[in-house]
DNA sequence: TTGCGTGCAAACTGTTTGCACGCGT
DNA sequence: ACGCGTGCAAACAGTTTGCACGCAA
């Protein structure tokens, strides 16, 4: 198996408080709070190998940053597409693949990845001038150069 | 519109005449053969906005690179998991969503994206043992440190 | 002539990794 | 005691962007 280190047991810990899915800097920030000179190299790691040992799940979705879920069992997920939140989505991802299985095509097929789009409870109540992108750069300012 | 200058019309061009999904830096490659001062923040401003207009097709995958489809209308890509190389599905997505709708989600769902995993032609007939990752990294020598 | 689009380089984001050290087993 | 896992920083990959200039409309 492979050792249980504080760091390792505070991520873990973490992503499963946490409601959401989230990224591994977002994680960072929260497990920092507990482990102030923890390096973000080490929740990574920490992430990868969870993911590996299939305890967490690594989700791969589309759009810039890998996000986990504390759940490793196979469902899908929606994607807030103002601010890039994500929510699981009940249904039942068996026989999905044999259902669709295209006709022809020259590669062979062996799974199936499926992410629905939409808008996340907050952003769907508000009117859509209003500044987006609230999550997904929550915790870093944005630096121009000169 | 857009003014349509020399390395926009390469660059789509190129695109089409491409079999497959590529990259932008690979695209980047083989526009260079014909204009070889071009730069890749062209190629990435062109591809970007012709993409807004809906002449081409941004690929919104899961791994690494963006990829672009000269095929503007939407239809469904297999990735190949050894190589990364992209391929399309035959088969029609409207509908889908409707039939797929999950019953409960806090999220309002408003789209759909569906991607397959498989093997490419190549990577099926291959014995497993052998050296994958070919084709993502093929014009980027992976240079180490120290 | 005007300003969009280019080439260049540097900055940026997200992720990975070499290294030395220290802690868990 | 050993070696895995850490903290740190630097490297990396992919993408974006500020700037000055030049070309298309």
């Amino acid at each position: 198996m492979f050792r249980m280190t504080l760091q390792r047991q505070v991520i873990l810990d973490e992503l499963r408080r946490v409601c959401g899915h989230p990224t591994a800097d977002q994680l960072y920030d929260r497990v920092r709070q507990r482990l102030p000179r923890i390096s973000l190299g080490t929740v990574y790691r920490n992430l990868e190998i969870l993911a590996g040992q299939g305890v967490i799940q690594r989700l791969e979705l589309a759009g810039g940053q890998r996000r986990f879920d504390a759940c490793a069992e196979r469902h899908f997920h929606v994607r807030c597409s103002v601010c890039g939140s994500v929510g699981d989505i009940l249904l039942d991802p068996r026989g999905l693949l044999n259902e669709m299985l295209p006709d022809s095509s020259e590669f062979q097929i062996t799974d199936i990845h499926v992410e629905f789009m939409g808008l996340c409870p907050e952003c769907k109540d508000r009117p859509t001038a209003v500044a987006p992108t609230a999550e997904r750069h929550s915790t870093k300012l944005r630096r121009k150069h000169s």
